[in-house]
DNA sequence: CGCTATATGATAAATATTTCACATAATAAT
DNA sequence: ATTATTATGTGAAATATTTATCATATAGCG
């Protein structure tokens, strides 16, 4: 075999959201023998053993094993390095609400190397308060503290109406990178990536998704 | 022109996931005469020309008109009906805690025809409550009210150690699409779908993408 | 020790999706 | 009116992604 283990694939953006799917079942995967093949999580994750096996090749640091498969622990954490487990990357939040606290008291960041710092308001009951050990700040320092601390993710969790404005604060503070959950287009300059998490959205699509597939059996 | 504005492109997964986002384009756009152009959606949008020309193709009902563009209000009509606005579908979530206590509560899904009827929980403390305004029951109960009701979506918001527990209920239930929150794989006969939505892989996966551009410079 | 079954890795083929290029239609200005 | 401009729609080309096929390696077994 001409394996070099150098694994030169191109890394495409449909991988890159399976990655996560692959960690989740190696993880939870009752680990027999400390081996998995790519045709066994094929199988139990529904999807094509040649994607899978090329998937694991794009992201393995010592390849497969012949007949054997790869080492699940090691497997762990190739995949973990590839997504950046171990660059801590350091994020604020914008709207400590429903949603925003619930982000802010999610501890699972931390195994992807992301750190939500803090929260920033508008509310005067929730500024000076803490959740989830996090201090929730005037919205107004948002600019300054992202600048200070050198931050450049930030996370939009207030409503609509005001998220561009909130927008307009983080990428004065120098933040470089958005997740946006609030249900609206930001304007931003050419250099901001922006990553909208519209939840209404997901649900919809899932529901067409169900829908087709009643219709088809129908059709049969 | 040859248009029969009969619009039969195929419709693709990733049409799916822009078509929300030109809705909330659209549905913020202030609009000036009624009517806007694909160019015009593709610069703010940062998207291709082409691109959004083929999308709004495949969606709308009237077609466009060649130098003005598309009317906006059908235009959103259209979207809206593509995805479902109009098929009422309704579920059920499963761990009524920060996050699905942040979903039952979340209004936009009525938007996408979307509605979350109840939510269940083990937490006795929970159980009989109410979360705006909808019934907290006992998560025993999930498999005879969705079998009872006909609820064909489900959504999980359960600590990952109980998720397939809950998922297995689900689909004692009846359940046939499900949206699982929970950082875990869940095995599920044929003919269910599962929609993952690993929050901290999308975060992960953003905060690569801007690894990734900020190394791009450097090299430049 | 050779045989068989199974897994990897690589190349090629098939699909899916995006982008380009161009012909045509409507609007606005001369 | 005629013309310049801008937008649409579409077929073709270019990319990206998935799937098929095959050659090779190796563990387990008779
Ligand atoms: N609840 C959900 O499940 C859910 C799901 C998806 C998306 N969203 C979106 O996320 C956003 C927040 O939802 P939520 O349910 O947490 O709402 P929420 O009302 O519970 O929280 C919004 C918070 O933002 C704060 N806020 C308002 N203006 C602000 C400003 N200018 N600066 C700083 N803070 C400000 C408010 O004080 C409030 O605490 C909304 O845009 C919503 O559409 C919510
Ligand atoms: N908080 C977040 O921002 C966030 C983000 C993404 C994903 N998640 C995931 O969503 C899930 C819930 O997160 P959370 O922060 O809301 O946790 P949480 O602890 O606040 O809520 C979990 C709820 O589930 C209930 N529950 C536990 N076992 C149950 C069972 N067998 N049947 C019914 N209900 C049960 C608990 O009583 C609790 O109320 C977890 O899997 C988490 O990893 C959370």
């Amino acid at each position: 075999m001409t394996n070099k283990h150098k694994s030169s694939y191109a890394i495409s953006k449909q991988l890159l959201q399976r990655l996560p799917l692959y960690l989740n079942f190696l993880k939870n995967y009752a680990d027999k023998d400390g081996y998995v093949s790519a045709p066994m999580i094929a199988s139990a994750m529904r999807l094509n053993e040649v994607q899978v096996r090329k998937d694991l090749a794009a992201v393995s640091s010592t390849g497969g094993k012949p007949k054997t498969g790869f080492a699940t622990e090691q497997l762990i954490r190739d995949i973990e390095k590839f997504l950046g487990y171990d660059n801590v990357d350091e994020a604020v939040i914008a709207g400590a609400g429903r949603l925003g606290s619930a982000l802010l008291a999610y501890s699972r960041f931390s195994e992807y190397g992301l750190k939500i710092l803090m929260g920033f308001e508008s509310d005067e009951k929730l500024i000076g308060t803490e959740i989830a050990g996090k201090q929730i700040l005037s919205i107004d320092k948002l600019p300054d503290v992202c600048k200070r601390l050198n931050i450049h993710i930030g996370i939009i969790t207030v409503p609509a109406e005001s998220a561009q404005e909130v927008c307009d604060k983080m990428i004065a503070g120098g933040i470089q990178a958005i997740w946006n959950f609030a249900p609206i287009h930001l304007n931003v300059p050419d250099h901001v990536l922006v990553q909208n998490q519209d939840m209404a959205a997901s649900l919809a699509i899932l529901s067409k998704h169900l829908r087709e597939k009643l219709e088809k059996k129908e059709e049969v």
